[in-house]
DNA sequence: TGTACATCAGTGAACGCGCGTTCACTGATGTAC
DNA sequence: TGTACATCAGTGAACGCGCGTTCACTGATGTAC
């Protein structure tokens, strides 16, 4: 068996000639094959044709990943964090995609998350399509793919959170208080957040980053899988106009 | 080559037995393809098994599609028709999914067609990543889809340009005016709707039509596709509630 | 420092599979006179 | 109403392809003494 920490491990000085070489294959096939996604796509991802653009025979590749399922976890691993790690530094560095500094404040905050998100699902958009896009048929992600794939939310929840006056917001400007179920739901979830060692999250908040979370998603997923064609595309106008409607609408 | 007239005839009287035949098996086969999406996916359809469930051989299948992808193309019109008239008598009977009849009104019809697109999906899980999931690779869908496309996203419109107060609603509450782009952007499409039939939505509900919109199918998708697992699932509560916020955001 | 053994990476052949599409064909259905 | 011909539906064999995975193997790298 394969284990996680050789599809995670970085080169290190002080490995052995064979694990440097291991970690570095390990890389190459992955980078291989992230670019093969772009023209077959996930389904059409076929290891002998990563070996072979790696100049390897097709069964060496079973000495890194023991299936081809392994090689699309892996990825999918990949995606979410290379995906939650330039949100969560374009949100510490307050930064946009573009360069611009948007004044600070959760407000600005807030559009440079949605900003970044766009930017990165524009810059891979296969990777997009591989963690938000339709299931692939017969895969079922693994367990070790949750932990990634909350990185994106949580930090949304932390700018929530972090706003002024978001204590007291339980009720934003149509919906009234949440109803019961929400309520337990986004109870229990705040507080698994908190024993995950993130503290200070109301459910309320939650319940309004999940909002923000799914209107941006459905966005970046209308245009780069093609419904804007022929109405709001290029999208960039109508991207900053929504962003803007969200960040009010979640209280911002 | 094979028409659209193949594709779409229903069975009728007039018809000779070979050209009944001819409909009939057009339905069967997209039929038994639509089941096969469920297990499969669209990249997993495969015309040999469609044409093994249905007792012929596959070679067949080219007297009614000429390939593969017609055959596709065929089951996307199919749904899109399919979502886009589910919803259309929604709206018409005010009736949501449960059978609860929503008060009247534009706020009411906007609840009942978003329920609608959720249990649409729900129902069709397969079609409804089809046509709202990452494209299939290598395939280009054709003019004759762009149509069918459109059937909600202008219902939607309907919607609020029948609201009341809806033709002085240019500014929404938390974005201001539109921009330059997006007005334009806007009055474009506002004009190609009413070449098409369908005069009087002004750009600026198109643009607040498009927001409800991409938020809705980030619902639905992040339910389908499984973004919600452990976290709003089930994803009752938290549709009816944002649902009401979206709809306060659109001015309803 | 040097040797003996264990571990690992990569090879090449093979297995069994399913796919889309083409083609010449047979037999049934439709049409024109 | 009956016959002659044209059109169409479905068959079965074949082409050429690529896939995931297994397995016995060779040679290189690492480790323990």
């Amino acid at each position: 068996m394969i284990s996680m920490e050789d599809v995670m491990t970085p080169p290190n000085a002080s490995m052995t000639a064979r694990e440097r070489a291991r970690a570095e294959l390990t890389r190459e096939i992955k980078d291989e094959a992230k670019r093969q996604l772009a023209t077959a796509g996930a389904d059409g991802l076929s290891l002998r044709a990563v070996a072979r653009s790696l100049g390897m025979v097709s069964s060496a590749l079973y000495r890194y990943f023991p299936s081809r399922d392994d090689l699309l976890t892996a990825l999918i691993i990949d995606a979410y964090n290379s995906l939650g790690a330039a949100v969560e530094e374009a949100i510490a560095a307050g930064c946009g995609d573009d360069g611009n500094v948007t004044g600070g404040g959760a407000r600005g905050q807030w559009a440079v998350a949605c900003r970044r998100v766009r930017g990165w699902a524009r810059e891979h958009p296969h990777e997009y399509a591989l963690i938000y896009g339709s299931p692939v048929p017969g895969y079922r992600a693994p367990e070790a793919t949750i932990g990634p794939a909350s990185r994106v939310p949580v930090a949304f929840a932390g700018i929530l959170r972090d706003a002024p006056g978001a204590v007291s917001a339980g009720a934003v400007s149509g919906g009234g208080q949440l109803g019961g179920a929400l309520t337990e739901q986004a109870a229990a979830l705040a507080a698994a957040i908190a024993a995950d060692g993130l503290p200070g999250v109301g459910g309320d908040i939650l319940v309004r980053a999940a909002i923000a979370w799914t209107q941006l998603f459905g966005m970046v997923s209308f245009e780069l899988f093609g419904q804007f064609v022929g109405s709001f595309e290029p999208a960039d106008a109508f991207f900053e106009h929504a962003v803007a409607e969200m960040a009010s609408l979640v209280g911002l």
